[in-house]
DNA sequence: GTAACTAGTTTCCAATAGGTAACTAGTATA
DNA sequence: TATACTAGTTACCTATTGGAAACTAGTTAC
């Protein structure tokens, strides 16, 4: 590392990307968003969008993501009742990060061919 | 989901996004792509960039950085041996991720507080 | 009464990720 | 001979993540 602006340049960066990926980390947490992406969701609609999620996962997902103010979740007293997931205005400020994560998935696949 | 293409859509955002993040994810691969861009770099100096980061666990994911084509090794035999750790094409192609990741995560870090 | 639909929860287990401490090997210096 | 520098490795242990299977609760239709 060249000088003393460069180190905290860097401090600072590894902050705010830890930060980031705190919220989006982990195996389910972006499929989730991009799943509700596509529209309000009930709990039922979002595991068959992710073959292979259990309800144990989702629901603890959910939790986390409701947690960090990423979707919301709204109760509706039909019968049966019935719950629906939305993104959240922080969840749609995500589009942009996760737009370059899936322009750079694309290009990771050509370049390195799986 | 309301049709067939949305369907279709989903699952190829999911595949996608599934890549990127087989690569950048977990708690070190971010740091340690950040501190190398800043400028070619030495074992010891990435080390000392990443306070708490073990010699064990930076040699493991240098190590599963270098097989995805995100860094090169390049090993020079002065006295003592040094090895020189740099950012391949591929490694710099993740700059507009890493600058989303960044943004988004000073974003979050504004909004809710912490 | 029984099955089915909604949205989960509970228990118990396996796999992976991460971490600590000590050690290795080659060379140079005091 | 002892110490230090380079760049790691090794063994062992803990913590977090992920997962399968069964179960819960409220309501409706057959």
């Amino acid at each position: 590392m060249a000088n003393v602006i460069d180190k905290a340049a860097c401090r600072f960066k590894l902050m705010a990307s830890h930060d980031a990926m705190e919220v989006i980390q982990g195996k389910w947490r972006i499929p989730i968003i991009i799943s509700v992406s596509f529209g309000n969701k009930r709990f039922g609609e979002i595991r068959k969008d992710i073959a292979d999620i259990s309800p144990k996962i989702l629901s603890q997902e959910l939790k986390a993501l409701e947690m960090n103010q990423i979707i919301s979740r709204t109760l509706f007293d039909s019968m049966p009742v019935t719950v629906e997931y939305a993104l959240t205005p922080l969840g749609k400020s995500l589009k942009p990060l996760l737009d370059e994560v899936l322009k750079w998935g694309l290009h990771f696949r050509k370049q390195v061919v799986k």
